[in-house]
DNA sequence: CGTATCATGTAACATGTTACATGATTTT
DNA sequence: AAAATCATGTAACATGTTACATGATACG
């Protein structure tokens, strides 16, 4: 039921993973789609393993360090995965603070929208950086039209990042132009 | 400090409404950017109330019904929404089921992905009709290049929207072309 | 004659975020 | 000497969703 829970079965799907990676995974690599907390994953890991969508498959004690507790997905957790990637269901609001705040800006001074708009446009510009670094390492890996391969959907999903990101920058210069020529008339 | 304050607060700054009329306008013309529940809007208004960010400036009894409280933005609520507005902040995670499904693509048979990927098309080609009817709507009451006028906000926001839909869309389309392809490789 | 609308609100539940706790080791 | 890393986990809090409650009237 839970969205965390399949989030977590996507990347088992993948590969054999701790808890530990997942989190790594969701916020470095698989950023900035996801994030998650540790008392959302390990919990339900133990969850999910009680319900044999998983199976503990090694627990490797590093001396000192607390166990490190790795994961495999099983038979019956890819059926359930398979089961909800088809499953049909209403799109998602966007829902994105800054496009309140952009709702807001016939309140703000054009100069002053135009500096925050600046700001914004510098860490969307971080993240297209990101994802294209990703799709230069993904693509190599990669053999043409082979839809089973896991990287192909990688790829496609890193693709609508990158382009996302085009979109709220060109977005965020639209904007800017349309201030800045507000402020010419003023003058 | 929470989100949905500033939601209330940017539809009040435009207008005085009730909590019902907020509930409208977030579900239904704001949509689908945003939503809320009763259980947030109403409590949510009496502690602005007591904060003094709105006022209560009528109150409307139609017999039978509940009465119609309605609220207006004060000085100090615009303040703080302009406040908000440019406050530095980073950005949104893009969180979207859909993605998390396309991110298990290479499990799912081609011909039935496809399927799925025309219904999710569906939708978001439904939001875009909304969102131009929205554009043509507000365009006419607009004067061109006043920025201080609410309808210059609403009509960036919208054309935000427009263009994610058809982001979504081409995305789709492209996905489907590429799992086409497979497909008639395997033949 | 059942359902939708107006209009307020509460309660129960699900989900998500931030901070904390442990504790040796490696890096700065 | 301080901070980051690995690795598990818990607790407190904030936020969001769904369902319920009231109750007269208008609509199909």
């Amino acid at each position: 039921m839970s969205l965390i829970r399949y989030a977590l079965l996507s990347l088992l799907a993948r590969e054999p993973l701790s808890g530990y990676d997942i989190k790594q995974q969701m916020n470095d690599r698989f950023a900035p789609f996801w994030k998650a907390g540790s008392n959302q994953v390990y919990p339900e890991l133990s969850k999910m393993e009680s319900e044999e969508l998983v199976t503990l498959i090694s627990v490797e004690q590093h001396s000192y360090r607390p166990a490190r507790k790795v994961y495999e997905i099983t038979d019956i957790g890819k059926t359930t995965l398979a089961e909800w990637t088809i499953e049909p269901k209403e799109v998602e609001k966007v829902r994105d603070d800054f496009l309140i705040k952009a709702y807001n800006s016939w309140m703000i001074p054009p100069a002053e929208m135009i500096e925050r708009l600046k700001d914004i446009k510098v860490q969307h510009e971080e993240r297209l950086a990101i994802y294209e670094r990703k799709m230069v390492e993904l693509s190599g890996q990669f053999k043409l039209f082979d839809t089973s391969d896991p990287n192909f959907s990688s790829i496609s999903v890193i693709q609508f990042g990158a382009q996302y990101e085009r979109l709220y920058l060109a977005w965020c210069e639209d904007l800017i132009e349309k201030l800045n020529l507000s402020l010419q008339q003023q003058k």
